[in-house]
DNA sequence: ACAAGTATGAACCTTTTGGTAAGTACCTCT
DNA sequence: AGAGGTACTTACCAAAAGGTTCATACTTGT
């Protein structure tokens, strides 16, 4: 369980907080996460994850490598051919956030529409009330 | 399942993609699995949640309660009574964290590992290789 | 010849995130 | 009276995260 209140390491809160740190990143969940079916090109890698830019993208993909988290495979071909697989690491951090992907299935809706409630007080003029204290 | 070859909502890569957009935030995860315990007050989730400033503390919380993760509920007394309990969603979700939990205590000593690594490579000149290209 | 695809690098800039420090209103303890 | 605790708020600032654009070196398709 690993409950805030026991430290196990001198770092982290608990054992999600030491895990937190390795995922860190907008993208880094999503790339892991879709690496379970197998080792992908950087395109597919690319397309799967939609929205990231290459920038992005090659940057979380060094940085899971240098983790240890995924291995960079370059067939050394022109034009460039290179893929990416999970290590055995990895891949148990994929499995741990398939209940995360599937509670977004779950509750899509709900989190479709909390999103829209985000936006539409993004847009308007934030009218706070007074503090009670 | 849900990869990301399928895409089941306009904004969503996959259903990760969706619970992404629900817990982004240095310290989101850490506050709704610490309260899966039951309910808390601020003063208990500032010291379990390490590190965390109040700004950001109350910053998150506000988010997460706007977010129907979180209830808020104030005694009304003075000095302030304040705690924060899981809506059913929140607690719902913080299930689906456990495995992270888990995967960061089972895996507490490669994390270590990896991250005095990253320390190492951000103190060093960053002597890199001329790209293949 | 020209456009597009392949996997990246690098420079530049904006947005977001997060931290610090100070303040509030009232209470209890000494 | 002064310090310390409670649950916050606000202003200001630094750092990180992320986006855009341009470039590489070569191949394939039109």
């Amino acid at each position: 369980m690993t409950n805030a209140t026991d430290l196990p390491a001198p770092g982290f809160s608990c054992g999600l907080d030491a895990t937190l740190r390795v995922i860190a990143g907008k993208w880094k969940p999503l790339i892991i996460y879709f690496l379970v079916q197998g080792p992908n090109r950087y395109g597919a890698l690319k397309r799967a994850v939609r929205g990231v830019s290459d920038k992005m993208l090659i940057q979380q993909l060094k940085e899971l490598e240098a983790d240890g988290i995924i291995t960079r495979h370059d067939y050394q071909e022109v034009p460039p051919r290179v893929d990416y697989t999970l290590t055995p690491l990895g891949r148990s951090l994929a499995i741990a956030l398939a209940p995360l992907c599937e509670w977004g299935s779950a509750n899509m809706a709900a989190v479709t529409h909390l999103l829209e409630e985000r936006a539409r007080w993004q847009a308007t003029p934030p009218a706070h009330a007074t503090a009670g204290g």
